[in-house]
Order: structure tokens, then C-alpha cells, then sequence
DNA sequence: TATTGTTATACTCTATAACTATA
DNA sequence: TATAGTTATAGAGTATAACAATA
């Protein structure tokens, strides 16, 4: 029995809280995820940096010395994904690019002290503002949330 | 303080979970998504559905004469970004677009029988994947993520 | 003036394949 | 043979801007 139609002009997400996509987790985490991203998106602002730049500044900074082979994986995109990601990074003056000696296929990838300023920075307006966009989640229900989420992130992708 | 340098050849989660990254929403939902996803890819496997095309044959077939406009909305993107799926979804013979007695602008999407066979289909593989991939969430753990997915995509975008 | 559907266009994110230099 | 970094290329997904038809 087809529900009634949903009018033109008014589409809160109530009207179709009955369809079969709101019982779906993954249909769920992308609407999620597509309203947390604006929230990054303004936090960064003026900086112009995209979620994956900053993924991978931080990765960067917490591992100095990382391979780009070796962020590639943690962060789950190809090594020639990553190539541009680490190339902004450099024309920014976040990082450089050294040779590994004993191997020297590898470069090194090191933080600036510019790189280590900015992604200071930029941690706190993301932390600043997640925490004001999730103000009406409490901070039990915020852990909840980071703990499922952490178990789907633990689970094999499915090939 | 630097946290020790992550290995070339093992990239664990757990080699990462001290990351600042970690304990961002907005990054744990992404990676929960991109794992989501490729269990719903899977789902889909032959029939080479894609989540925003499964996604407006739902509505479609769940709002039957609903006018483009209104699912772009209900969708949450533009207007022009639904003409491909539209597109699609009338080459795979599952909609008709019809003419809207009263307002010669708008075309109602109507599903065929082929359409409403192929979301049934479909929507019972994107369950039963469902299913077996989040089976180590308990019921009552899948229904507190839902919510709280729910709550956040509830919130006011961030412009 | 405003809205519907549409086209043209561009940008971001990601993947695959192939190359080079090393190992 | 295998790996690290790279380039070229292509495919999703999405957005903006403009247009014709209609309201």
C-alpha cells in the first residue's frame, strides 16, 4: 500500500520518516556523515582544508617520519590518491618530502613547524566545532556513538 | 610529544587508535560510511544499483507521483544532479515520467511494475546484507546507532 | 518574479593501470 | 619479483549557472 504522496514545497525529514531507507544503517551514516561534513567544512573556512588534507596532516603529525605508502593505508585510499594530498601539504609548506636512508624508494614525509602550527589550529576549530554542532548529544551519548561507530570501522569491508 | 612512528607493513586500527583523529564524529562516520558502503555495493553486485539510484527508486516507489523537485529535496541534493538518476531509472524501464494535469511544468515519476519488482528485490538484499554485515551489533545497539544517526541528521546543516 | 526540468560545466574524491627506481 | 612513489586517466557524486517553458 503506497504511502501518501509528499507535498512539493515541504520536506522536513518527519514526512518520510516511514520509508524503508530510515531503517537502513548505511542510508543512516551517509545522511550523518553528509551533515557532519558541512560542519567541517565551516570550521576549516578560511583554510581551504578538505577533510582528507587534514586526515592527513594529522596522521602526519602524530607519526612524523611516516611513508606515504604507510598513510595510504591507515587512511584507506590508494598510495596514488595520496600523491596530491601530500603535494598540497608541501606547497603549503606543511611538510617535506626527505630520503630514507637504507631505502631509497622511500621519502620520509616531516612536519613543519608551519605544518605543526596549523594542524594545532586546526584541530581545535574542528574539536570546537563538533563540539558546538553535537552540543545536543550529552557526552555519554557522543562516547555511545564513537564506540558503534568504531565497531563498524573494525568489521572486514566486503569485497 | 610525539606518539611512535607506525610501521610500513602493518596498519592496523588499533596502531592508530591514539590519533586525534580518533575521537572526532565527523571521521568516524566517514569510515563507518566507506565500510557501509561496500557492503551495499556488494548487495547490489549484478544488478549495478548505486546507493543515490536504490535510494530514489525507494522514495519513488514509496511516493509514487512525486515531482523531481521533491525528491531532489527529500534526497538532499540539487534539482540538476537528479535528471542522471532519473535518466537511469527510466533506461531501466522501472519509471515513466508523466505529465502533471494543472501545472504543465512539472513531470510526476511513476514506477512500473518492473520497478516496484526490481526496489523489492533489491531492498530484500540490502537487508539480508545488512543483516549479516552489523550482526555482531545486538538489536538494541543497531536501533541506539539508528537514533542517534537520526539525531544528528536532524541538526541544521552548517552553510 | 518564481519554479520545474534541463544542459553545460567544473570540482572533489577515488580507483586502475602503467611507469621508474629501487629492493 | 615485489614495493615506493608517480603519472595519466576515468568514473562517481555533487555543485553552480544559465536556459526555456510555465506559473
Amino acid at each position: 500500500m503506497p504511502k501518501p504522496a509528499v507535498k512539493d514545497t515541504i520536506t522536513t525529514v518527519s514526512e518520510t520518516e516511514n520509508s524503508d531507507l530510515e531503517n537502513l544503517i548505511g542510508y543512516n551514516l551517509k545522511r550523518a556523515d553528509v551533515i557532519a561534513k558541512s560542519g567541517f567544512q565551516q570550521a576549516m573556512g578560511d583554510t581551504g582544508l578538505s577533510a582528507r588534507v587534514f586526515t592527513a596532516l594529522s596522521l602526519m603529525v602524530t607519526y612524523p617520519n611516516i611513508a606515504q605508502s604507510s598513510l595510504s593505508r591507515i587512511m584507506g585510499i590508494e598510495r596514488s590518491g595520496l600523491v596530491a594530498i601530500v603535494d598540497e601539504l608541501e606547497a603549503r609548506g606543511y611538510l617535506k618530502r626527505a630520503p630514507v636512508p637504507g631505502d631509497r624508494r622511500v621519502q620520509a614525509l616531516i612536519p613543519t613547524q608551519a605544518g605543526q602550527q596549523a594542524y594545532d589550529q586546526a584541530l581545535t576549530r574542528v574539536q570546537t566545532q563538533e563540539a558546538r554542532q553535537f552540543a545536543e548529544l550529552s557526552a555519554e551519548e557522543k562516547q555511545t556513538l564513537l564506540g558503534l561507530l568504531k565497531r563498524i570501522r573494525q568489521m572486514e569491508p566486503m569485497t
